[in-house]
DNA sequence: AACATATTCACCTCTTGGGGTGAATATCAG
DNA sequence: CTGATATTCACCCCAAGAGGTGAATATGTT
């Protein structure tokens, strides 16, 4: 799952898909509007996101209504965050390889 | 810088390896040893890291010694955290969105 | 029924990632 | 000089991402 959430948040067309959907719901066609791609495009990074558990879909007749489920981020983080404590013991070696350089 | 970043620590394997590197300095061949792939795979990996900021290389003879750079990390985790906030504001959107489920 | 809207499906192309092998390069040890 | 070690380079293959177009499906509107 970190693994498609990472893909997921990766690229940048994503990225501002779930920056437009953080000032709320919005169908697939609102989404799509901003960007310069095809609809068919979008859709296909949408269906990414969801794969990765970062959106929810709720349809109500012909309308795809997107929200953002923040929860997988929480993973992301988590390492993230695990990682930069662990690797703070390591500068002074950061430093011999940067200063050789 | 984000995007490569993030690429980079979208697989399993780039990952497996910056666990190794932050336990220590460690040369190509050393990183490459647990792994069930060609040394060749893993220099490609590591290839990647640089690309992303994320290691960076001191050559001595033969020997190319690897450390953790963990800076690029930091744009990372700021995008995620800055995320997370912005998103929680529309949860309820979500529960709806579930519930509906 | 007829038409328009919203979204996806099926296919195509191009690029890139992830894996491999074998040769080339560079360095170290006899 | 010879041989072993460390790493990359130059290819190959296959899968997947990112983009496109056109048709299909489903729903809403008149």
């Amino acid at each position: 799952m970190l693994d498609d959430t990472l893909t997921a948040i990766a690229d940048p067309t994503r990225r501002a898909i779930l920056a437009r959907l953080a000032t709320g719901e919005a169908r697939v066609t609102d989404v799509a509007r901003p960007f310069p791609i095809s609809l068919n495009s979008v859709s296909k990074h949408i269906r990414m996101l969801e794969r990765a558990g970062l959106v929810v879909r709720r349809v109500e007749g012909r309308e795809h209504f997107l929200a953002l489920d923040p929860r997988p981020l929480d993973e992301a983080a988590q390492w993230i965050d695990q990682q930069r404590r662990l690797w703070s013991r390591t500068l002074n070696e950061l430093e011999k390889v940067l200063n050789d350089a």
